[in-house]
DNA sequence: ATAGGGTTAG
């Protein structure tokens, strides 16, 4: 999943068993329908939950509606069974509100209720409202158990919330709860998305046993933090403890490749994928291919590449080739790979604002003008660029050039002083991502109010010395920020770990785990 | 007898 999730604001911090008088009832929705007509009369509530069940994992809402009615006909769906099932099955079935609705009139509500309302505002990456959700809960002195922890670290993986985690995480070991294999799954992919792939790691270690998910979420991970060695490493541990390389390990181990522009590594991998463990490739490995070539500098191959394997109408692989042209400055293929994917996909934001982007590069300002009024026309809007910051109990969320946050004169003199600094071993403003915000003026200060170095002077403010600063996004850092950010590590003596909506930035004296390609 | 949980490219 692409880190795009935002937060909002201030916050913070059956399957079917074949007994009885059911058996038979789940040949088909249609059949169940016709069925249901003839038996409801006859139906307990035991019934009710069994069929919610089959229609929560059927996500057959247009069944599971009919079965509601015929709940609050019978008046049972105040029943604390049949009330969570009807949560669960709406949350199933992406419609958190719904479930919310009926969670809320629950007159009794149990960790089940809970755990499964939770789980239906996940569905819907509205993380925010279920980590409330399960801080509601604690007070109304309910519970969790290992349901609830897995849900809840799940949560805590889309904010990026490694503070929530951690708690949760010491939580979960001192009940015995970690033990539980979802549950340790849930926190080595919570530590991993949010930047902490060491703490993932010793979890990994010391989980009791382990099953394909948890191999795939730590190559994955370390393949996010741009530890290509590790997540091969990894993966061939996979291999000797007799796991069976999954699509998704490859995955992994491709995109790792990728981001360190191993080619022939990243070819091997390939070959042996197809020829020796029989795993078909799909998109997202020859997207990995794409970017692997792309991040060698060899373009035009990499386009070639698209052509001859069926990806040819798969955006994310010509993005990802559009994104290398702007880094390579290859602006006539660069063009030709715009118009491509606005042929494919006329409404694309990202490949216009990457457009006006080279163009800027170029100081084509002409073109500059003919982007955005194609935008204008388009409707397409931009979306704004977001950073947040977990400090204490709560996340802080600044977008560029936001002056809402209560302490921004506090914020913004201290974003001064450490430009001054910077300047002072060798920072220049890079005004080629002047335009990174489309829609706005073209003032020289836009670049300093990015919302990530806002993020970041906020941090050091509210931080310990020396400790390490924890900065999420939902875009791609730009070129100027990443600069910036570097010079201030070394000024501050600071870690800054940075999420953007792709991967891991992990900043540290001056350097980047990225090595500057991204 | 009956309800709830984990992974995938950019």
């Amino acid at each position: 999943m692409p880190f795009r999730n935002s937060v909002s604001g201030n916050l913070l911090m059956s399957g079917y068993t074949s007994s009885g008088h059911h058996r038979g009832m789940l040949d088909s929705s249609v059949a169940m329908v016709r069925r249901m007509a003839r038996e409801v009369e006859q139906w307990d509530h035991v019934s009710y939950v069994v069929v919610l069940g089959h229609c929560a994992s059927m996500k057959d809402l247009v069944l599971g509606d009919q079965v509601h009615v015929q709940a609050l006909k019978k008046r049972l769906e105040l029943n604390v069974y049949v009330g969570s099932a009807l949560v669960d099955m709406y949350g199933k079935c992406d419609r958190a509100h719904d479930a919310h609705c009926i969670f809320e009139v629950l007159p009794e509500k149990n960790v089940v209720s809970w755990t499964a309302v939770m789980n239906a505002y996940n569905q819907k990456e509205l993380f925010e409202d279920a980590l409330q959700l399960f801080l509601d809960m604690e007070m109304e002195g309910v519970r969790p158990n290992e349901f609830t922890y897995s849900v809840v670290l799940n949560s805590c993986a889309g904010l990026a919330a490694l503070r929530n985690g951690n708690a949760l995480g010491a939580c979960a070991l001192k009940t015995g709860h970690w033990r539980y294999l979802p549950v340790g799954n849930a926190l080595v992919n919570m530590y991993s998305k949010s930047g902490s792939i060491k703490d993932a790691w010793k979890i990994f270690l010391s989980m009791p046993y382990r099953d394909v998910i948890s191999w795939n979420l730590i190559v994955t991970g370390f393949a996010h933090h741009g530890l290509a060695k590790e997540a091969m490493e990894a993966f061939h541990y996979m291999l000797s403890a007799a796991e069976n390389p999954s699509y998704i390990a490859f995955v992994g181990v491709l995109s790792a490749c990728a981001q360190l522009g191993l080619v022939d590594e990243g070819f091997y991998y390939l070959n042996t994928m197809m020829k020796e463990v029989g795993v078909i490739p799909g998109n997202e490995h020859y997207t990995c291919m794409v970017s692997l070539l792309c991040r060698a500098g060899r373009l035009e191959e990499a386009e070639k590449f698209i052509m001859s394997n069926c990806i040819s109408t798969d955006v994310v692989a010509w993005r990802s080739l559009l994104i290398s042209c702007q880094v390579h400055r290859n602006y006539d293929l660069g063009h030709r790979v715009a118009e491509q994917i606005l042929e494919l996909k006329p409404n694309d934001v990202g490949t216009y604002v990457l457009l006006s982007n080279m163009y800027a590069k170029a100081n084509r300002w002409d073109g500059v003008v003919k982007v955005r009024k194609l935008m204008r026309d388009m409707g397409v809007r931009k979306e704004p660029g977001v950073s947040w910051i977990q400090v204490g109990s709560e996340v802080h969320v600044f977008r560029a050039e936001d002056n809402l946050h209560p302490q921004m004169d506090q914020i913004t003199e201290k974003l001064e002083e450490l430009i001054d600094q910077i300047k002072a071993i060798g920072y220049i403003p890079n005004c080629d991502v002047v335009l990174h915000d489309i829609e706005d003026e073209q003032k020289e200060e836009h670049l300093m109010y990015h919302s990530e170095k806002l993020a970041v002077a906020f941090g050091l403010i509210h931080t310990p010395k020396g400790g390490t600063i924890h900065i999420m996004k939902n875009l791609r850092i730009c070129d100027d920020c990443h600069v910036a950010l570097k010079l201030i590590s070394i000024v501050t003596k600071r870690k800054i770990v940075i999420r953007d909506a792709v991967r891991f930035h992990c900043i540290e004296d001056g350097a980047c785990s990225c090595g500057d390609y991204w």
